[in-house]
Order: C-alpha cells, then sequence, then structure tokens
DNA sequence: CTTGACATAGAACATTTGTTCCGTGTATAA
DNA sequence: TTATACACGGAACAAATGTTCTATGTCAAG
C-alpha cells in the first residue's frame, strides 16, 4: 500500500482498519469500531477525521447511513475459498412407508410400495450397504426416546423377521400392542428374549419369544435439523 | 443461477437484492431497504426471510448488527459444479475433522483441513443444504445421552458462532470445561442463555451468555447400525 | 501576547435500524 | 369442525449508530 502522501498516522491507521474489518465482516465498520481499532475515545473525532479523508479523496461517506463508508481505493481482494469437493457416488433412493410410534404397528412393505408413489429419501450406498428390503420411517412422537431417537427422525430399516444377538430392531410387543426399537440379546438361559435400550441408564426389558413379533433390524438413524 | 433448492421466490429475489445492493453500495442493505426492494411492507415479514435464509445457508446474521448480513459465497461452488455432471451435486463430501466428547473442546476447522487429509463422509446435498462450513465430527462416549446422540454416531455440524433461538448448537461452557450439544434460546427476560436438551426428560440449564462458546450448529446426525 | 485554524475529547441528542409483539389468513392434519 | 404450523403485515419498542454541541490544548502567524 502506498500513496498516503497527506494524511496523519492516525488517518493511515484508519484506512487500514476499515480495510481490514469490511474484509473480515463483509461490511464495514461503525464510528464507534473505528475508535475502538484505532485508539480514539470520540466518536467526533473519528467522524472529523472520515470526513478529512473523504476531503481527500480516500473514501465516501453517506450521511446519516450506517456504516455508510464506501473506500474508493479498492483493490479487488479476490478470497479464496475452500470449496469443498464434490464427489460422485452412488445412492439410493429408500421410500418412506410412514411413522414409526409407539402404539402403533409398523407399516409392512410389500411390493405395492413402489419407489414412485411413496415419498422417499437419499442416500449414499455405504450407509446401507446392500439395498435390498430396505425401507425408511418417520419417527411420529417421542414414545422412542429410550433409544436416542426422537420426533422427527428417520430411521432406516431392513425388513426381516430374526435377528442376531446386538441388533437393533423394531419390535411390536404383543402384549403390550407398543412397537419398540431395541438391542436383541437371546438369553440362552432363561429362554427369553432381552430388549436393551440405547439409553444405558434405561433398564432392558425381557420378552418372551412368542410375545415378540420382529419387524425388521434398524440399519441406520437419521436426524435433520433445519 | 443453479441450486436454490427449497427458496421460495421471495427469499431467491432477496438473495439478489442483496448482491446488488452491496456491489453498488459496498455494504449490505438494511432489513427496510429490503423490504422496499423485494416488496415486503413489514419488516418481521423480511426478518424472518433472512432467517430462514441463515438456516438454509444462505447467509450469516449478525445480530443487533445494522446492516449485519454476510453472504456466504456459493459463487465458487457453483463454479465447480458448472464444469461437472450435474449429478454430481447430488453428493457432498464432508470431512470427519475429529470427535466430541463432553469434556474436550471441538476441533476447529480451518483452512489447513483439506478433504484430502481427512478422514470424509458422504452425505447428499439435501441433507445438509449449502456445504460451506460445513464438517463433521464423531462421537466419543456417551456423554451426548442428553442430546439423544450416541457413541460413534456422526453429528454434522456448520461452523458458526452465532445461534438463532431453536438451534441445535454445540457449545463450550467455560465454567465447567465441558462441550454440550442442545437447543439454544435466549431468554431476553433474564439476559440468560437456555440450554434445553433434547430429552424432553430431562432439565434445562441456564447459562450466561459470557461463559457460552458457540461453536457451531448442529445440522444432522447420521448413526450407522451394523 | 493574541488570534485563529486544527485536532481532539466527552456528552447529549436524533435518527436509523433491528427486534418483538399481536393479529390475520391459509393450508394441512387430527 | 378444531388445532397447528407457516407466512405475512403492522405497529410499538429498544438498541445501534451517526450527528451536534461545548470545551480543551497546540501551534504558527499576526
Amino acid at each position: 500500500m502506498v500513496g498516503h502522501s497527506g494524511l496523519s498516522a492516525r488517518q493511515v491507521k484508519m484506512l487500514q482498519v476499515i480495510r481490514d474489518y469490511s474484509e473480515e465482516y463483509g461490511y464495514p465498520p461503525t464510528i464507534r469500531e473505528i475508535g475502538d481499532l484505532v485508539g480514539i475515545s470520540s466518536t467526533s473525532v473519528v467522524s472529523y477525521n472520515l470526513n478529512a479523508l473523504q476531503s481527500k479523496g480516500y473514501l465516501l461517506r453517506d450521511r446519516d447511513i450506517s456504516r455508510g463508508l464506501r473506500l474508493v481505493d479498492t483493490n479487488a481482494e479476490d478470497q479464496v475459498l475452500n470449496d469443498q469437493e464434490v464427489l460422485l457416488s452412488e445412492f439410493v433412493s429408500i421410500p418412506i412407508l410412514g411413522a414409526i410410534a409407539a402404539g402403533i404397528p409398523l407399516p409392512v412393505p410389500d411390493s405395492n410400495d413402489s419407489l414412485a408413489d411413496a415419498e422417499s429419501i437419499r442416500v449414499t450406498r455405504e450407509m446401507i450397504g446392500n439395498p435390498r428390503d430396505v425401507y425408511a420411517l418417520q419417527v411420529r412422537g417421542d414414545s422412542m426416546i429410550d433409544a436416542l431417537i426422537n420426533d422427527g427422525d428417520i430411521v432406516i430399516m431392513r425388513h426381516q423377521q430374526q435377528a442376531q444377538n446386538g441388533d437393533m430392531i423394531a419390535a411390536w410387543i404383543k402384549d403390550e400392542k407398543a412397537t419398540t426399537l431395541k438391542r436383541f440379546y437371546w438369553e440362552s438361559g432363561r429362554e427369553t428374549v432381552r430388549l436393551q435400550p440405547a439409553n444405558p441408564l434405561m433398564d432392558p426389558i425381557y420378552v418372551h419369544p412368542r410375545n415378540l413379533d420382529i419387524q425388521g433390524k434398524v440399519i441406520g438413524v437419521i436426524r435433520r435439523l433445519d
């Protein structure tokens, strides 16, 4: 930066401060902000020097406009943005077949559910692996809190009727007429199934296998906040 | 003009008006000026739509700052997209910058974090909106249970230091030297911030704004079960 | 020494400008 | 129907921010 003849040290500094501030925030500083950055306690002095700078042709002021400063010496500074690299990848469209809540049975996918007429969500393939028999459900209400799943979340399921130990499953408990999402463990010694909430603070429940209807395996949860 | 998915016609026009105005005057327009140029008589409606644009990632607002608007530059990104096929825009690769846990500060993204050397996760674009300043963190431990987020989950964040009411944010609470994920609410009457856990059974905590360091906004959670 | 231009500081003031609050209409779901 | 969420409009409010006014000190010219 050259050619600041006729400017006081203070005015040069003010110009610099205005440039830096504008660069950082995308809009010019206020009189008080300039004062703070340059070390001037009085707004009138800042205004005074801004007028001086204007009359010397270094900037323009717009009267009564907050931040109404325009640097005349606008060197176009091109900011280099670290743009996110966009990569190609495979994806799959998963139909959202309906809702899931504690009190209602899960919708069961059948061949009538074509992708065409259902709402759907697209995810990358690595999210789900093999897309066969995969569908999604939207969570209604907060009855799945124990599974760390909240209203509005989308649960991605694979339709299957068996489960292995440790699988997170969606199950219909017949006695209670309730749907639940829990991890499945077969307690061979006691001939019962232990359903373990994801939340470690919650206690597991034990059900007889005949009282249990496995609806599918949870293979993912997607939560979109806005 | 590409990539205005999810915006109303009014919001698209607002973006255009803000761009043109900033270009012409060197500083952004006020709410009332935007209203005049777009044809909105009420300042609250302009503000309302500015907040919508912010939550969709198109700009940043600085609270209580006159003309406190920063356009997020989608230009560079669009440039990349135009070079490639449209299909590429469906996916975004998000760098996983590190871990998040209650007791450790969050990693802060900077320009050194290139996509090349970080682990990354691919998601569909509709999951995150504008990919600028977006990064991901892997959750370690179960200290985020209150936020319905568990060990191994991946949290997708947008780096920003302000928040609006209702935003789920990642915050560092200085007193307690702890990171937390909660919904942000400014209690204007009490001059404090209420941090509300996602789990409705948990009580909110109240912190003084000076004791709070907003690290970013949570825009998504991804959980992969195997 | 006195005068006047210049530069400054502090405070009061006025305007600009963002925020909040209340009400309306509409579309959708219960 | 009723309830709810969303988008909007208008007005009052509060915070921010620019302007003005008075006063002080310096310095060179008369």
